[in-house]
DNA sequence: GTACGCAGGGAG
DNA sequence: TCCCTGCGTACT
């Protein structure tokens, strides 16, 4: 405890530093949070220790207030100083992930506020419809211009007309009230484990009862009842006083799932996600830090907020790749909890039907233990899952409309088309998979063979028939469709296929089927995905064709079959990790079908049948796909059984970037047992008109090979208008 | 990260 | 002479 007058080290989040000395003008500990100015700005700190700088005392400046808000505990602090040695980033940009709610201790704004019309009977768009959704997915709550901007990604106009024309009323500012989530738990009994899940959910209540640091891997197919183990161990820490934290994948952060959630629990749970207005985010934020909110559901930043005697992390979906945070820091919300949970000594599970290789090795080298459910809940089947080899089912071209002789050809083989028909007979739906977004990857000039490229980013560019332009799936840029070849003046060509081409293929063969399109680009809000859940429920929809994002845990109790258009993709990447990310999606997809009481189908399109991805997700076979995947990775010295890290160097002038490289290339250590790839230009070479070189730093299984990045990079100048980005274990490659 | 101050160059 | 821009530095 520091008294008044105490010079202590406050750690300010944003700068680049390992914290500055401030005096105390009241008493305070470390770990609490007080305001300070920096160069006559005010941030929101922490105390991290006594003060070390050594300064005059004329020259440090006073603490303007201690906050009677929260107070990180010392393995807090630890974990973000650990944190910070992991991933390379500075500590004070560490504390800006959990001091990221500006006016958490500033009083509540009084901006004018306005709430969504639902009697209203003006004309819905897409863009007045993605407000409605914002508005639903916080309850209906009043929200600023900003927030509506901000959440719906709609333009201010948008907003303007919607309160000119009565769509948005405005309201008052709600009144000062206490916590709206100060939720009482407790086990509503409405669930009975089975013996397999019982047993599971006691090794984690014991591990709770030790209260020190254990990792569990739930392992269990889709629909083996992970979930309700979870809610179980959740429960024990609740009724021991711990706060919780249930993390997922926000496309996992469903209706069913809340609902679920209530049953079990007697009351709804606190949710966290990217889409809160500012007011949810700063009483979320503030009741967590006093203890008034013990458990939430959140995404992965979630694990940021201002927790209080934390005592068990859940990671649903373990394996998914939105954990890894790609800008603003490069960590790795999974590996970053389970650090945490380390420090500070208590259980975390993850689940997941389909772990990621790290996982594995781990629990192969005993450090993590595994649970594994076996039986899927209800007794329902596995689909059936078969291969279609293209090699020898060519898809038949068709024709738009029959007076037409420009035929176009297909991509659905007769046996998936002859399945599809008899599917639809039977009054079942289809669910059709395709992991590319638009109508065409590729727009390329027949004769001289141009191709449509992103002026700014070195990809090429997509047609979208929907907004008939061409994209750029890097930065979002549209272009107008060439009616000729800009570069010899012939005519230019679709190839390849992307969802909505396989839509109209699908319109022209079965004219009579009710189809709907899932992608990122026609689902824009979570609310616009239950909605298409409640059409499929319903049997308005016939056949679904969508992107991944189809692929994420729901019950379609009337899917019977499930088509993967292109199977291979995705598996001849140069990506180490393809192999397992094709099992893992194919693996998720093909839970979908046959959930209900019908048996499912699965049919993968496939050039390669014999490809070891292929035959492993056929026989049902994850165990022996793991084997194989890990014995290659074993031999190729890649993550779990070596480490990488990723500098890329990004500059806005060629000149500058390559100059800059070659003096790290000069500097580079010689590393024991590892070494220092590149530079070589990435993967994306030129992304909004900034250039990219990559290196790659591998390193042996045990290497600690972040302070030799670190040395290595302050070895050199960073000359400016360059930026380096640090990206330990990255998982993907651009 | 970001504010600020200094040096250099072009326009008035 | 003024102002804009680019770069370097310091922040407690």
């Amino acid at each position: 405890m520091f008294k008044s007058g105490d010079i202590v080290k406050v750690l300010i989040p944003n700068v680049i530093n390992t914290g500055y000395d401030y005096r105390l003008n009241e008493p305070a500990d470390v770990g609490m949070f007080v305001r300070c100015s920096v160069m006559n700005k005010q941030y929101i700190g922490v105390i991290v220790g006594s003060g070390d700088s050594g300064l005059e005392l004329s020259k440090i400046k006073p603490v303007i207030e201690v906050c009677k808000l929260g107070c990180l505990s010392q393995s807090d602090i630890d974990w973000i100083y650990k944190m910070s040695d992991w991933t390379l980033m500075a500590p004070g940009a560490v504390l800006r992930l959990i001091i990221n709610v500006p006016d958490a201790f500033n009083p509540p704004s009084t901006e004018q506020l306005y709430s969504f019309n639902f009697d209203s009977d003006y004309k819905m768009t897409d863009a007045r419809q993605a407000v409605c959704d914002a508005f639903e997915s916080n309850d209906n709550d009043a929200m600023s211009v900003n927030d509506i901007q901000n959440i719906a990604h709609v333009s201010n106009s948008v907003v303007k007309t919607m309160v000119k024309n009565g769509m948005l009323i405005p309201t008052k500012q709600r009144e000062k009230q206490q916590c709206r989530f100060n939720y009482k738990y407790y086990d509503t009994g409405t669930v009975t484990l089975n013996d397999e899940q019982q047993s599971a959910a006691d090794v984690i209540a014991k591990a709770l009862q030790q209260n020190t640091f254990s990792v569990h891997l739930l392992d269990g197919i889709t629909g083996s009842g992970k979930t309700q183990v979870y809610f179980d161990s959740a429960l024990q820490a609740y009724n021991m006083e711990k706060s919780v934290l249930l993390m997922m994948p926000e496309i996992a952060l469903t209706a069913q799932f809340i609902s679920r959630f209530e049953k079990r629990f007697g009351a709804p749970p606190v949710v966290w996600h990217s889409n809160l207005t500012a007011a949810r985010r700063r009483e979320i934020w503030r009741g967590v830090a006093d203890r008034t909110i013990k458990i939430v559901v959140g995404t992965r930043s979630a694990l940021f907020l201002p927790w209080q005697n934390l005592g068990l992390i859940v990671i649903d979906e373990e394996h998914d790749t939105s954990y890894k945070q790609e800008d603003m820091g490069n960590y790795h919300a999974r590996d970053m909890a389970i650090l945490r949970a380390k420090i500070a000594g208590f259980p975390i599970v993850l689940a997941s039907a389909t772990p990621s290789l790290e996982t594995l090795r781990n629990v192969a080298l005993g450090k993590y233990t595994r649970l594994r459910l076996m039986s899927r809940f209800g007794g329902a089947q596995l689909p059936t899952i078969e291969t279609i080899d293209m090699r020898t089912q060519h898809p038949e071209s068709y024709k738009i409309d029959k007076d037409s002789d420009q035929e176009i050809s297909g991509n659905l083989s007769p046996q998936l088309c002859a399945e599809i028909s008899d599917t639809l007979a039977q009054h079942k739906q289809v669910m059709l998979f395709i992991n590319r977004r638009g109508f065409a990857p590729i727009v390329q000039c027949k004769k001289c063979g141009w191709v449509a490229q992103c002026p700014d980013c070195s990809v090429g560019m997509n047609y979208h028939k929907r907004l008939d332009k061409l994209l750029c799936h890097m930065c979002g840029k549209t272009a107008p469709l060439p009616d000729k070849c800009p570069q010899c003046g012939n005519e230019v060509s679709m190839r390849g296929a992307g969802l909505e081409k396989i839509q109209q293929e699908i319109s022209v063969k079965f004219p009579n089927a009710r189809t709907a399109l899932v992608s990122s680009d026609t689902i824009m809000s979570r609310e616009a995905l239950e909605r298409l859940v409640h059409k499929m429920e319903n049997d308005e929809i016939d056949i679904v064709i969508g992107t991944q994002i189809l692929a994420k845990g729901h019950h379609f109790p009337n899917l019977t079959l499930v088509g993967v258009v292109d199977a291979d993709m995705g598996l001849f990447g140069t990506d180490f990790r393809a192999g397992e990310h094709t099992f893992q999606q194919l693996f998720q997809v093909a839970g979908r079908a046959g959930r209900g009481e019908f048996p499912g189908r699965v049919l993968l399109q496939t050039y390669q049948p014999e490809h070891p991805v292929i035959t492993a997700i056929c026989a049902g076979n994850r165990d022996e796909f793991i084997a194989s995947d890990m014995e290659s990775r074993k031999n190729a010295q890649m993550p779990p059984f070596g480490q990488l890290i990723a500098v890329v160097v990004e500059a806005d002038k060629e000149q500058t970037l390559k100059r800059y490289c070659e003096q790290l290339s000069n500097a580079a250590p010689q590393l024991n047992g590892g070494k220092i790839m590149g530079p070589i230009a990435a993967q994306i070479y030129q992304i909004r008109n900034w250039y990219r070189m990559r290196f790659l730093v591998a390193g042996s299984e045990r290497a600690n090979l972040q302070p030799i990045v670190r040395d290595w990079l302050n070895k050199v100048k960073q000359p400016a208008n360059v930026r380096v980005k640090i990206d330990v274990n990255p998982q993907n490659f651009m």
